[in-house]
DNA sequence: TAGTCAGTTGCTGAC
DNA sequence: GGTCAGCAACTGACT
């Protein structure tokens, strides 16, 4: 039986490393790629303008790449649930082929779009893709829960072995770079696979423009990050090259205040899957020849980040709250609309933090510690302001904004889940001093201070009035004074940090934590030993071959 | 069970 | 300018 298959893209917009599309491609007579923009979400979620431009480049960039295979994108306008039963009977679909997502709100939209599915007499596969292991197959591995620390991470991952090789495998020598592409190219040509397409193609089912997502482009900030897969290889290509940067990779050594970004800013490709992690992790390995950095602070040891969150994300209930979330210490943040605005719109009046946001809001990336800065001035350091707030600023402004990952930095930096050296402050004028001292990030994000001396350029309130005249800005009227007193609120915030750890012990804490199966005890090392043989054999990571095993609540 | 150790990326001041 | 102790002190993993 000759199949009519829909590829359904969400993430992982791209060719390569794409199993759930080659799967799609399988005894297939007829595909149609597709990508569901939901009406109700362009006014209703947290999307800004730079993340909707780069959604529609890698929209753009994958219909390009479909073109020259003979085939389209086919943007459907409807929300899942109500446009699958529709195309499934207007296009006598036979198969839906998609990326699995361990987001909640995916995995729900999932699970009722196979059910129509099958109700429709549909075959659906579903493959992982978006990460180098199988979340739930780590879950599994650690009894049930996600492992809390990097470094039981990294114990789980080496039982489970290397990550899996990108697919298809590479076997064209002579096609270097190319193999994936020309093995889809095969797929159409040897399958006979064809995309019926009307005339009316383009308006029916043309990528959007941000008009129609009701965004005014002449609000978008500078165009620094293009989105799309092409771009994402052609930077991953760039990087790569730069053998001797990626073998001494070493990211805490890598810094926030640079005018051109010290770090790949392959984030936003990997969110919206326009790169693949496995395919950037086998690159990675190429590249590594005798001595390298390791994890965590290699570059390795970023993508081993990304699963960390994600695995936490997928295990975790309401990750993406403080309120029933079992890993979360819960803290008593204040309210203050003013000051969180002040935050998001750079007016805090310190320089560093002002610039930082100034970055953000303007281009839609920030140095990772650039974000530690900022987060915990928000937080734990300075505003006493929660870590949702924050999180939902990232959401609405970060191109490479990732559900887990940003509500498991946030939790991070401000000291609730995961990190809990509370008493370490980020400074906001030694911190960013360190590595910009003549301030000249400042000058460039914040032009009104730029004639500052370096001596007052972190702290302009204390520069004479004579020298703010001559600096052509005077602190309190054209820039503002510092919305809090640092040296004083973040002594007292490390007070509050503490008391709110103090009740997390506390006894009713403590039963709330085994209601909901916060803590559960993890096998040490010479457990997983023991019992090694239930274990895949070392080498790369095999299917999920799912445990049931009594868990150990403490 | 209880003790020890390590933890991607703090700040300050003395030497 | 680089290094290191002291600051006050947390957790999860492991033994």
């Amino acid at each position: 039986m000759k199949h009519s298959s829909i590829h359904w893209f969400r993430k992982g917009l791209r060719l390569h490393d794409n199993p759930a599309l080659l799967a799609a491609l399988r005894d297939c007579a007829e595909i149609r790629p597709v990508f569901i923009l939901d009406p109700w979400f362009p006014r209703n979620t947290r999307v800004g303008i730079n993340r909707w431009r780069f959604l529609i480049d890698a929209l753009k960039d994958l219909d390009g790449s479909l073109r020259k295979l003979n085939s389209r994108l086919f943007v459907v306008r409807g929300k899942p649930t109500e446009t699958f039963p529709r195309l499934f009977r207007q296009w006598k679909v036979t198969r839906l082929t998609f990326e699995m997502d361990t987001e909640p709100y995916s995995r729900q939209r999932d699970a009722e779009v196979v059910k129509l599915a099958e109700e429709h007499g549909v075959e659906v596969i579903q493959k992982v893709s978006n990460t180098l292991y199988d979340s739930e197959r780590v879950i599994v591995e650690n009894d049930g829960t996600p492992p809390l620390t990097y470094k039981r991470l990294q114990t789980l991952l080496s039982f489970l072995g290397l990550p899996k090789r990108p697919v298809p495998a590479p076997k064209l020598e002579d096609m270097k770079g190319e193999w994936d592409y020309c093995l889809l190219l095969r797929a159409f040509i040897d399958c006979n696979v064809h995309t019926p397409c009307s005339d009316s193609h383009e308006e029916e089912f043309g990528v959007p423009t941000l008009e129609e997502l009701g965004q005014d482009p002449l609000k978008a900030g500078p165009h620094l990050y293009p989105g799309g897969e092409g771009e994402a290889l052609r930077r991953l290509d760039q990087h790569m090259q730069r053998v001797a940067w990626v073998c001494n990779f070493k990211k805490p050594e890598t810094e926030p205040n640079t005018l051109t970004p010290s770090t790949t800013v392959l984030s936003p490709y990997m969110k919206f899957g326009c790169l693949s992690a496995r395919t950037f992790w086998w690159r990675l390995t190429d590249v590594y020849r005798g001595k390298h950095s390791e994890p965590p602070v290699s570059l390795h040891g970023q993508l081993l980040w990304r699963e960390f969150f994600y695995t936490a994300g997928a295990g975790i209930p309401n990750f993406h709250r403080m309120e029933g979330n079992s890993v979360c210490v819960q803290v008593d943040w204040d309210t203050n609309e003013e000051h969180l605005a002040a935050w998001r719109e750079g007016r805090i009046g310190y320089p560093f933090i002002d610039a930082i946001m100034t970055q953000l809001r303007s281009e839609g990336w920030i140095h990772h510690l650039a974000r530690h800065a900022v987060a915990c001035f928000l937080t734990r350091g300075d505003l006493w302001i929660s870590w949702e707030e924050g999180m939902k600023v990232f959401e609405d402004l970060l191109l490479d904004a990732d559900w887990s990952l940003n509500a498991g930095n946030w939790q991070w930096l401000s000291a609730s889940a995961f990190f809990h050296q509370f008493f370490r402050v980020y400074s906001p004028v030694a911190f960013g001093k360190k590595t910009d001292k003549k301030g000249d990030y400042i000058r460039h994000y914040i032009p009104l201070l730029r004639k500052f001396p370096v001596e007052y350029i972190y702290e302009p309130w204390k520069a004479p009035l004579s020298i703010q005249e001559r600096a052509g800005c005077i602190v309190g009227r054209d820039y503002p004074r510092p919305i809090v007193e640092h040296d004083i609120v973040s002594k007292r915030n490390v007070q509050r940090m503490k008391a709110a750890y103090a009740r997390r012990a506390a006894p009713d804490s403590e039963t709330r934590a085994v209601k909901t199966g916060a803590k559960r005890k993890a096998d040490s090392v010479a457990d997983r030993q023991r019992n090694r043989e239930e274990i895949p054999p070392k080498g790369e990571a095999g299917p999920v071959q799912r445990r049931s095993r009594v868990t150990t609540l403490l």
